[in-house]
RNA sequence: GCUCGGGUGGCGGAAUGGCAGACGCGCUAGGUUGAGGGCCUAGUGACCGCUUUAGGUCGUGCGGGUUCGACUCCCGCCCCGAGCACCA
C-alpha cells in the first residue's frame, strides 16, 4: 500500500512528530553554543538565520542522527510495525535470525547478522510481504553456569540481565522484531515443550540410553557430542583435551535419518553449496560390503561367543589380497578371544597403551602399532587361514571395528604389513600390467583388473565389486551395505543450566518417563554452585527424590540435562505459538508458515545446529506434529567480521582475548546507527569475511549527511514539486539522463536484493545515483521539469536507502511530505519507458583494442553501425594499409574490426 | 589425501564472454575558512609520451588453449582459506 500524498509542509509538520524542542530552546542553545565556539560560523549561523526568518520548522542543516534514531525506534514500537498476525499467511515471508546465546554484549560482528536480517525484512515489507521476524534466546548454556561458580550470581539472573542488555543493543541498531513472540529457552514455558518433545522421541525409540565410549570434557565436566569436538581432539567450547570414557548416556537416534538428511539436501536449492557439502561430508555415506570372517576354533576347545568376525570394506574387490585382519583395541569381546592364550598378556598391555593415547594421537595419521592375538580367521572367498591382529589404527566407531587388511591395495595396511613383516599379495593389476610386488614401493590403490581371484579374475575391479558382494550374499557370509560416518547424537550433559531430562529411575520399574501432565520438570532455583563443577542437581534432594509414576515406590530423577542444541532444534516452530500453554506447536500455523523463507546466521553452525534442526523437523513430521520436512527453505550464512589484533597484527574474528572487539555503542553514539548499518552492509559481499576498518565508517557517515543536506537545502520547494508532471518524452537531455539513471538504479538495486543479498553493490548504486543527482543544478527557480525529476530521484533515493538506513529514511520521508511509515510505502517500480535511449554510445575496437567510440541511433541496423565505425577517424588510422577480415557488431555495445 | 571457496590498484571491493578497476576508503592539488575540522572542485593501476595538438604499451596468481574479443570458458600448475580425514 502506498500513502497518497497528503499535502505540503503544513500537514507534514503536524503529522510528522517534531524533534521535540521548542524554537525558544533551540535559540538559547545556539546562542550559548556560539558564545563558547564564537567561530563556528556558517553552519550555526545559517540555522540561526533560518530559524529567525521562520523559513523552517524542525529541520536542521546538521544531520541530527541521535534525535532521529530514538524517535523512530519509539515510533516503530508504538505502532507495532514489526508485529505480525500469523492467522493470515498470505504473501508470508518468515525471516529468521539464528537463535542468539545471551552472552551479554554484542559487537559489530554480531551486528552484521541482525543488520542483514533487518534490511531483508524491511525490503520484503516494502515489496508487500507479510513479514514475520521474531527474536528469542538460546538461554541455557555453560558460560552462565561457570560464571555462577565464580561469582555466585544465579545463571537465570545473569541470563535475564544479558537478554535485557542485548535487546537494548538490537533496538539501538534499529532492528525491528515481533517481540510479542519472544521465546527464552531457559524459562519453564519453553523447556516444558523441549521435555515434551524428548518424551515423544523416547516413545518412538528415537531417544535411548546406552553405555558407550563418549567424549568427556574435563574442564566443563560434561560429555559432548561428536559434533562438539574439534578435529584436533579439543572441545569446541572449552578448548580442553577431550577424553574417552565409558558412560551410560542419552542419545538421539539421528542415524535413523542419515539417508533422508543426505537425500533431502538436494531439495535445498536455497542453501549455499558449501554448507550442503559440509553436511554431506559429515554424514559420510559410503557404499561397501559387510563380510563375515569365521574364527578358527580355539585349540583348547572353549567355544567363542560369536563364530565369526564381521568387517566392513569399500573394496571387496581386493579381498583375495587380504592377508590378515585387524581389530580395534576396544573391540568388544577381545578379552574373551585371547583369554588363556600365550598372547593374552601382550594383547592386554597393548590395549592399555593404546587406550592411554589421546584422541589426537589416535586419529592422526602416522605410526601404526599392533600385536598378534594368536587367533586366526578364514577368508570366506578362498578359505584361507589368516592371522588376527589388534591395531591402534582401527577405530571401533566406524564400521564393525574390524578391518580386513589388504596391504597391496591400501596405504595403511601397507605400512602396517611392512612394519610387522606380514605377507603382501597382489589382487588388482594396473592397466599396463606392470605391477610387481618385488618393485612396488607403495600400495596400489587405483583401479585395474582383478587378478588371482577365482572366479573373478580378469574383471575390471569396479565391475567386480557388485558381483563379489552378490556372491557373498548368495553364499550367506556377507552382503552389500551402506555405512555412515554420522553417529547418534549424545545429548546428556552433566550440568545444571539446561533442560532436565524427564526420566525417573525406579528400582522396581526401571527407567520410567515422566508423565506428560507432570511437565515441566522444573529446575530448582535454590542451588549451590560448587567449584568442583559438579552439577548441583546431583546433590539436590528435593529434585532427585521422587516417587515412581508407575508403582509409587521411591525413585530417583535423572540429574543430567539436555544439550542446549536440543533447545535450538525446534524454536522456529515455537515462535508461531510462543504463548500457547496447551501444545508445543500449533500445527495449523506451522503448516501455513513453515518452512522459514529466509534463515540467516553464521557458517559456524553449518553442521551442528543445522543438522540437528533438520533432524528434529523430520522427526516431528513423522510424529504427525507438522507437515514440513525441511525447516529452512533459504539459508544465508554471513561472513565473520575480523579485525587486526593490536597484539600481533594478525586478522582474527572479534574476541575479547584478541583485544580486537569493536563495540557498536561508541560508534552509534558518534555516528548513529544508520551509519553503522550502512557501513556494515557496504563493507563487502555479506557471505564473505570482512575486515573492519574504522575509517570506512566515515565514508558511510559522509554519504548520509550528503543525502540529508540535499533534502535540507531544497526543503522549501521539494514537497510541492510532487505535483509537477514527469514526462520523459519532453525532457531536456540532462534531466532525461538523470531520469534514466534513476530507473536503471531501481532495476539494479532490486536485482541485487532479490536472491543474492548484494547489499554492497546496491549501496554503491545509490551512491552513484546521488552523484548523478548532484550534477544537476537545481533550485526553487529551476524549470519545472528539472525540479520534478530532481524530486522524484531524491525521493527514490530515500526509499531505496530505507532498508539499510531506516531512521534517516523515515525522517526524510516525512520532510518530503509523506505520512509515516516508510515501511508502508511501496518499493520503487521500474518505468520501462525511462530506460529507453534514442542514441547509444558504442565502443570501437580494432583487433580487440579500444580505439574510439561513436554515438549511433539506438535502432541503427548492423550495416549502418558497421559503416559508421569504419568511417571513424581513429578506426581509419588503425586499419590503414591492412585488410579488414571481419566486423563484429554487438548491438548497443561495441564494434570490433578484425584486421590482418 | 578428498570436497568446497578464493587470488583484480596503496586498501575494501565492482564487472549476463564485450570499455578492467564501478562505489567507498586513503592519498595529491586547488577553493571556502583567521586556523583546524567540515564541505566543494579536480586528479589518482604501472610505464612512456603530452613545453601548441595526444596518445601509446603493459596490466586481473603462473603456463597453455578456445574466441573477432577472456578477470570471466577449457586444460595443467602455484599460493591462500574452510570443511572432512588412519573412515577400511
Amino acid at each position: 500500500m502506498s500513502w497518497a500524498c497528503q499535502s505540503r509542509r503544513g500537514v507534514a509538520a503536524s503529522t510528522v512528530p517534531s524533534l521535540g524542542s521548542s524554537r525558544a530552546v533551540i535559540f538559547q542553545a545556539l546562542e550559548l553554543f556560539l558564545q563558547i565556539f564564537p567561530s563556528l560560523g556558517t553552519m550555526a549561523t545559517l540555522v540561526f538565520q533560518a530559524l529567525e526568518n521562520g523559513e523552517t520548522d524542525s529541520m536542521q542543516e546538521h544531520y541530527p542522527f541521535q534525535a532521529i534514531e530514538t524517535k523512530w525506534q519509539q515510533y516503530w514500537e508504538d505502532h507495532g510495525l514489526f508485529a505480525t498476525d500469523v492467522s493470515d499467511a498470505t504473501d508470508k515471508y518468515y525471516c529468521l535470525m539464528m537463535f542468539p546465546y545471551p552472552s551479554g554484549t554484542l559487537h559489530v560482528g554480531h551486528g552484521r547478522n541482525y543488520i542483514i536480517g533487518d534490511a531483508v525484512a524491511r525490503y520484503k515489507k516494502m515489496r508487500g510481504c507479510r513479514v514475520l521476524t521474531p527474536m528469542g534466546w538460546d538461554a541455557f548454556g555453560l558460560p552462565a553456569e561457570n560464571a555462577a561458580i565464580k561469582t555466585g550470581t544465579h545463571p537465570r539472573e545473569s541470563t535475564l540481565n544479558h537478554i535485557a542488555a542485548m535487546k537494548r543493543q538490537m533496538r539501538a541498531w534499529g532492528c525491528g522484531y515481533d517481540w510479542a513472540r519472544e521465546v527464552t529457552s531457559c524459562e519453564p514455558d519453553y523447556y516444558k515443550w523441549t521435555q515434551w518433545l524428548f518424551l515423544k522421541l523416547y516413545e518412538r525409540g528415537l531417544a535411548y540410553k546406552k553405555e558407550a565410549a563418549v567424549n568427556w570434557d574435563p574442564v566443563d565436566q560434561t560429555v559432548l557430542a561428536n559434533e562438539q569436538v574439534l578435529p584436533d581432539g579439543t572441545a569446541e567450547r572449552s578448548g580442553a583435551r577431550v577424553e574417552k570414557k565409558m558412560l551410560s548416556q542419552w542419545f538421539f537416534k539421528i542415524t535413523d535419518y542419515a539417508q533422508r538428511l543426505l537425500d533431502d539436501l538436494e531439495k535445498l536449492d536455497g542453501w549455499p553449496e558449501r554448507v550442503k557439502a559440509m553436511q554431506e561430508n559429515w554424514i559420510g555415506r559410503s557404499e561397501g560390503a559387510r563380510i563375515d570372517f569365521p574364527l578358527v576354533p580355539r585349540t583348547d576347545g572353549v567355544a567363542d561367543r560369536e563364530p565369526a568376525i564381521p568387517c566392513f570394506t569399500t573394496r571387496v574387490d581386493t579381498i583375495y589380497g587380504c592377508t590378515y585382519m585387524v581389530l580395534a583395541p576396544e573391540y568388544p569381546g577381545l578379552t574373551e578371544l585371547v583369554a588363556g592364550s600365550p598372547q593374552e598378556a601382550a594383547v592386554r598391555d597393548f590395549v592399555v597403551t593404546a587406550g592411554r593415547l589421546s584422541a589426537i594421537e589416535r586419529t592422526t595419521e602416522g605410526d601404526k602399532n599392533g600385536v598378534f592375538t594368536g587367533r586366526y580367521v578364514i577368508n570366506p572367498y578362498n578359505q584361507e587361514r589368516i592371522p588376527l591382529w589388534v591395531g591402534d589404527y582401527v577405530l571401533l566407531e566406524y564400521g564393525t571395528g574390524a578391518v580386513m587388511a589388504v596391504p597391496a591395495h591400501d596405504t595403511r595396511d601397507w605400512a602396517f604389513a611392512r612394519k610387522y613383516d606380514l605377507p603382501i599379495r597382489l589382487s588388482i593389476q594396473n592397466p599396463d600390467g606392470t605391477l610387481d610386488l618385488v618393485t612396488m614401493e607403495e600400495a596400489y590403490v587405483d583401479d585395474g583388473v582383478v587378478v588371482d581371484s577365482p572366479p573373478f579374475s580378469g574383471e575390471p575391479n569396479r565391475e567386480a565389486i557388485p558381483k563379489m558382494a552378490a556372491y557373498a550374499e548368495e553364499k550367506g557370509f556377507g552382503r552389500a551395505v551402506v555405512q555412515y560416518r554420522l553417529r547418534d547424537w549424545l545429548i546428556s550433559r552433566q550440568r545444571y543450566w539446561g533442560a532436565p531430562i524427564p526420566i525417573i529411575y525406579c528400582d522396581v520399574c526401571g527407567l520410567v518417563p515422566v508423565p506428560e501432565e507432570d511437565l515441566p520438570v522444573t529446575l530448582p532455583m535454590d542451588v549451590e554452585f560448587k567449584p568442583s563443577g559438579e552439577s548441583p542437581l546431583k546433590q539436590h534432594p528435593d529434585f532427585q527424590q521422587v516417587s515412581c509414576p508407575h508403582c509409587g515406590q521411591p525413585g530417583r530423577r535423572e540429574s543430567d540435562t539436555m544439550d542446549t542444541f536440543v533447545d535450538s532444534s525446534w524454536y522456529f516452530f515455537r515462535y508461531l505459538s510462543a504463548r500457547d500453554d496447551h501444545q508445543a506447536v500449533d500445527r495449523a500455523r506451522a503448516d501455513k508458515w513453515m518452512p522459514v523463507d529466509q534463515y540467516i546466521g553464521g557458517i559456524e553452525h553449518a553442521i551442528l545446529h543445522l543438522m540437528y534442526a533438520r533432524f528434529f523437523t523430520k522427526a516431528m513430521h513423522d510424529m504427525g506434529l507438522v507437515d514440513c520436512e525441511e525447516p529452512f527453505a533459504h539459508l544465508f550464512t554471513q561472513g565473520m567480521i575480523t579485525k587486526r589484533s593490536d597484539q600481533d597484527g594478525q586478522l582474527y574474528k572479534m574476541s575479547k582475548s584478541k583485544g580486537n572487539v569493536v563495540s557498536p555503542d561508541a560508534l552509534i553514539a558518534e555516528y548513529g546507527a544508520d551509519t553503522v548499518r550502512l557501513y556494515t552492509l557496504f563493507i563487502g559481499p555479506p557471505e564473505k569475511e570482512a575486515e573492519w576498518n574504522d575509517a570506512g565508517v566515515e565514508g558511510a557517515y559522509r554519504f548520509l549527511r550528503r543525502v540529508w543536506r540535499r533534502v535540507y537545502l531544497h526543503r522549501a520547494w521539494l514537497p510541492a514539486a510532487r505535483d509537477l508532471p514527469i514526462d520523459p518524452g519532453t525532457m531536456q537531455p540532462a534531466e532525461r539522463a538523470l531520469y534514466r539513471k534513476l530507473h536503471e538504479s531501481i532495476q539494479r538495486i532490486t536485482r541485487d536484493l532479490e536472491g543474492a543479498f548484494h547489499f554492497n553493490t546496491a549501496i554503491a548504486q545509490i551512491m552513484e545515483l546521488m552523484n548523478a543527482l548532484d550534477d544537476i543544478p537545481v533550485s526553487a527557480d529551476a524549470p519545472a521539469a528539472v525540479r520534478a525529476v530532481y524530486r522524484e530521484t531524491l525521493e527514490a533515493v530515500v526509499l531505496l536507502l530505507s532498508p539499510f538506513a531506516p531512521h534517516i529514511a523515515e525522517e526524510l520521508w516525512g520532510e518530503l511530505g509523506h505520512a509515516p511509515s516508510i515501511l508502508q510505502a511501496d518499493w520503487p517500480a521500474v518505468n520501462e519507458a525511462a530506460l529507453h535511449r534514442d542514441e547509444v554510445e558504442m565502443v570501437l575496437q580494432v583487433n580487440g583494442k579500444v580505439r574510439g567510440r561513436i554515438q549511433v541511433a539506438a535502432d541503427a541496423d548492423h550495416a549502418a553501425v558497421e559503416e559508421a565505425a569504419l568511417a571513424d577517424k581513429q578506426v581509419q588510422k588503425w586499419i590503414e594499409g591492412k585488410t579488414v577480415r571481419k566486423v563484429i557488431v554487438v548491438p548497443g555495445k561495441l564494434v570490433n574490426v578484425a584486421v590482418a
